[in-house]
DNA sequence: CTGAAAGCGCTTACAG
DNA sequence: CTGAAAGCGCTTACAG
């Protein structure tokens, strides 16, 4: 009675049964449904036959117990106002679910509200049994690595938080990504570039800056050509950031934006509207395209020039590369580059620009 | 080797290994800690020491494979394009997490994108093992409650989804919501009163919807008097509906609203500023307020009249209430009636509303 | 009041 | 290629 998980009940089968159903032995039956090269094809064939036929349905409860592990890696969110931060934190948690259920993990969330981003590592581990973390949103050098590696505590890292990592992560080159951009822009004649950057306080924000600096002085242009906004997170925050910056005169203002995001881009998109210029012919624009379902780039009007690099392809890599390095691989860091994709809002510098008055 | 659960390494303490260290069974020692009557008050609290000294944490999956219980319930948030809404899943997760974690349940999220609400439910069920789900947001006559109870899953619903029930569930009276707001504004003469519900397919808003008009037709008004905006669940679309119907003339138009939230009384206020009147001189505003920490119907100008019922103070009663059912209780039934507090957004209904011309 | 035993469902050396 | 056995850490009738 008190076994009685109802779930099972239908297929309640178990090894054993499978297993005296064909006068096999249960450690037998678990080999074949394991796929162990040593068990007899026609064997291995007549189990997965009868464990289909019965519904059968592993116990994890009984896998975890045996191989200690528990099953369930954790991921701590971070709450914010910004309503921005939620369509990426749901994109990653539909991903991460998903990638994690294949290869039968399970993800436990929490919340943080606290102001030391480790109280909350700390309370969830005494809580639940965890095999390992992912972590979010790193700053750079993140304590919440230093303290998960005190503590020798797997995780994968979403991005970069240092140099010369010794643990797994998954993430896009973020200096590419402004340089990137920088490069574009450059090459059409732009030289007055502004930046909308996301929160410097995380690393890819610091990344996209650091990015942005040198394209800018490798293009031979100075501190003084690049306008740079920060904080910029939400679309009335690009607005009101590409409102100030473009209300310079004429010689004064930034003929091209980089945006931190699609969202900003909107913002800018519209000020430049707002101020009775141009997309692209007064002002070109350039965004990082996250490739939420919710805000497509190539809808905007203009259609929108990005470096594109769907947070939905990260979940996969970050799931396998947490859950392999559990079973003993050595953490493998991977940092791909954001693919360009050129379209209508960026164009030429407006011509009176590139032969400024003296 | 295989049996190294990190996290247990440095209090890796077994029932058996405190047995041993006091001369005791692993039997006494789980008896003891679990708080049996039956064990000796002295080796209770030599256990119980001892324990402690070590740093026992039971192991949790070894509980729960013996219990024949994951220890695990689902909750399946469906997606929704306003933001709005993710601002009360934030509030719900974070207090069910905590209410959960306390009875030693861990909740298990999974996101749906599916036109067929039960898919989710079926997928996660072939996937986890799970003891029950947290239903919420439903509709009235909720499919999934139909689906769930058919395959016997245990589950808590937040809300109410049709009368006479036999499993758990909490929430508020919301036909008590509105009509006690209609009630307050009538007092205070008003005759031309407004609702701006959410969707009514949501069984709240269907509730809301029905205890406006049986409250409006207590005061001896028709459904002439009444206006009825639906679907509103955000600021801006509060707004617009307010504006709207704030474009008649003086005798034709609202003298008060009866907001679904507090974010679209936000939108209401703006629209009464804007259309040159004034709360509550002109206009009476009155909203349903779900307490969530970014949005103070306190702090609003003027501060707003509400229904006031915490979603956070949901969380436990539901996690409870699941909970003890899973554990055989009996499924109980609770629905709360909110608070009402008048503030300054509620006010006697202008003069010359009271003595219409003929 | 306490202990020895069985068992939850699985995995994996160890034999054969 | 397959089986018998031990064991993961816990709980809980069953004895005493």
């Amino acid at each position: 009675m008190p076994n009685s998980n109802r779930f099972e009940d239908p297929g309640l089968a178990t090894l054993k049964e499978i297993g005296a159903e064909l006068g096999l032995s249960p450690a037998t039956v678990s080999r074949a449904l394991n796929g162990f090269p040593e068990v007899n094809v026609k064997t291995r064939d007549k189990v997965r036959e009868a464990a289909n036929r019965l519904g059968y349905r592993p116990n994890r409860v009984a896998q975890r117990l045996v191989t200690g592990r528990s099953g369930m890696v954790g991921m701590i969110v971070k709450i914010r106002q910004d309503m921005s931060a939620d369509q990426t934190f749901f994109e990653m948690l539909t991903g991460l679910t998903a990638a994690l259920a294949a290869r039968d993990v399970d993800l436990v969330l929490a919340v943080d509200q606290e102001a030391d981003p480790l109280v909350a590592y700390r309370k969830m581990l005494e809580r639940d049994v965890l095999d390992g973390f992912v972590l979010n949103a790193p700053a750079h050098d993140d304590p919440r690595v230093a303290f998960l590696r005190e503590n020798d505590i797997p995780f994968v890292l979403h991005g970069q938080s240092g140099d010369a990592v010794d643990y797994p992560c998954f993430g896009i080159d973020n200096q590419k990504v402004s340089a990137d951009a920088v490069r574009l822009l450059t090459g059409l004649g732009h030289t007055r570039i502004a930046l909308l950057n996301g929160k410097v306080n995380y690393a890819y924000a610091a990344d996209r800056l650091e990015g942005f600096r040198t394209a800018m002085a490798d293009a031979g242009l100075g501190a003084v050509d690049g306008f740079v906004g920060e904080n910029a997170e939400t679309e009335s925050e690009g607005y009101l950031q590409a409102l100030d910056m473009l209300s310079a005169r004429d010689q004064a203002r930034p003929t091209a934006f980089v945006c931190a995001s699609t969202l900003i881009a909107a913002g800018v998109i519209r000020a430049v509207k707002d101020r009775g210029l141009r997309v692209p012919q007064d002002v070109s624009v350039v965004a990082h395209d996250d490739a939420l379902p919710q805000l497509r780039a190539i809808s905007f009007d203009p259609a929108l020039t990005v470096t594109r690099a769907p947070l939905r392809d990260a979940c996969a890599p970050l799931a396998n590369l947490l859950v392999d390095h559990l079973a003993g691989a050595p953490p493998v860091q991977q940092i791909t580059r954001a693919e360009m994709i050129v379209r209508q809002s960026t164009g030429p510098a407006p011509i009176e620009e590139r032969t400024p008055w003296p």
